[in-house]
DNA sequence: CGGTATCCGTAAAGATACTG
DNA sequence: CAGTATCTTTACGGATACCG
């Protein structure tokens, strides 16, 4: 790339790649000072994560499997997010070196000991659909006629 | 840019608002037709919404003190996130017309209900805590030699 | 097949100023 | 105090093209 004379302070170029990295990368660091709280929820929160690891609850399965069975995922999603995963040690991937390639992801220990958790939550959220749906029309109605702060005034 | 003289297609202020609109109201039709999996993320994701159940699992809150025990949340995440919360049905909001105002907020049944879950997932976070960043202490060693996919190869 | 690199649009998050 | 409105910045996510 064109480096220039003297130095060029974010040629817009370098200041992708250097976002593109530290996205690919450790943004943890980012983030790091928040409480571990915070920390769980990037783990869970980048959208296919939970989605790969229910898939992947069902046995190994190959990159197009996945791909497959969340339609919808990206091909560059799906590579962040099981590289994301492999890093944090939740899921393995082998390379089997054959043509064509195939590639093989699967659960490891850590990650199967997250299933429990993760269906939890998931039996919550199918136990409570309907009246959190429920609420939020009932939100929705009622917000249209009290725009603002003037719903559950006390006294 | 240079947009004629007929009509203007986004006016670019009226654009930010229904951007805007649709973000405070629901942007749940956005996501309407993805599965049920992903709406429960949308749930939880939001970056803010569980720390506030963790906080409120210890009993009310007012605005401030949320704010404050959130270290770090802007005034307006934790709006939208507590007006997101209300609108789920898993937090109250009460206004007490002092003055200076007072506005509490509460789990309801349904908040109440969801920390169970929560809290598993936060164990399980706790418990392995260590074992993930070995394990990313691991991968971004070994990432330095053997840049893509050529880890884990296979015979 | 299984990626990586690049570009771009949109959504989320933050800072700031102002209101009741 | 508890917001709302506005603007800016940043991160997320999708489409495409190309490589081994």
């Amino acid at each position: 790339m064109e480096q220039s004379n003297t130095r060029v302070p974010t040629p817009d170029k370098e200041l992708a790649e250097l976002k593109e990295h530290l996205r690919r990368g450790n943004h943890a660091e980012l983030r790091e000072g928040c409480k571990p709280g915070a920390e769980l929820l990037s783990l869970i929160a980048e959208k296919w994560t939970v989605l790969v690891v229910i898939v992947l609850s069902d046995g190994p399965k190959r990159f197009k499997e996945l791909q497959r069975s969340l339609t919808g995922v990206s091909q560059r999603m799906l590579t962040l997010t099981v590289r994301g995963l492999e890093r944090d040690g939740l899921i393995s991937r082998t390379v089997f070196p054959t043509v064509p390639p195939r590639v093989e992801y699967a659960l490891t220990d850590l990650g199967e000991s997250l299933r429990t958790p993760i269906f939890a939550l998931g039996q919550w959220a199918r136990d409570n659909r309907a009246v959190i749906e429920a609420a939020r029309a009932r939100y929705d109605r009622s917000a249209e006629s009290a725009p603002a702060g003037d719903r559950n005034v006390s006294g």
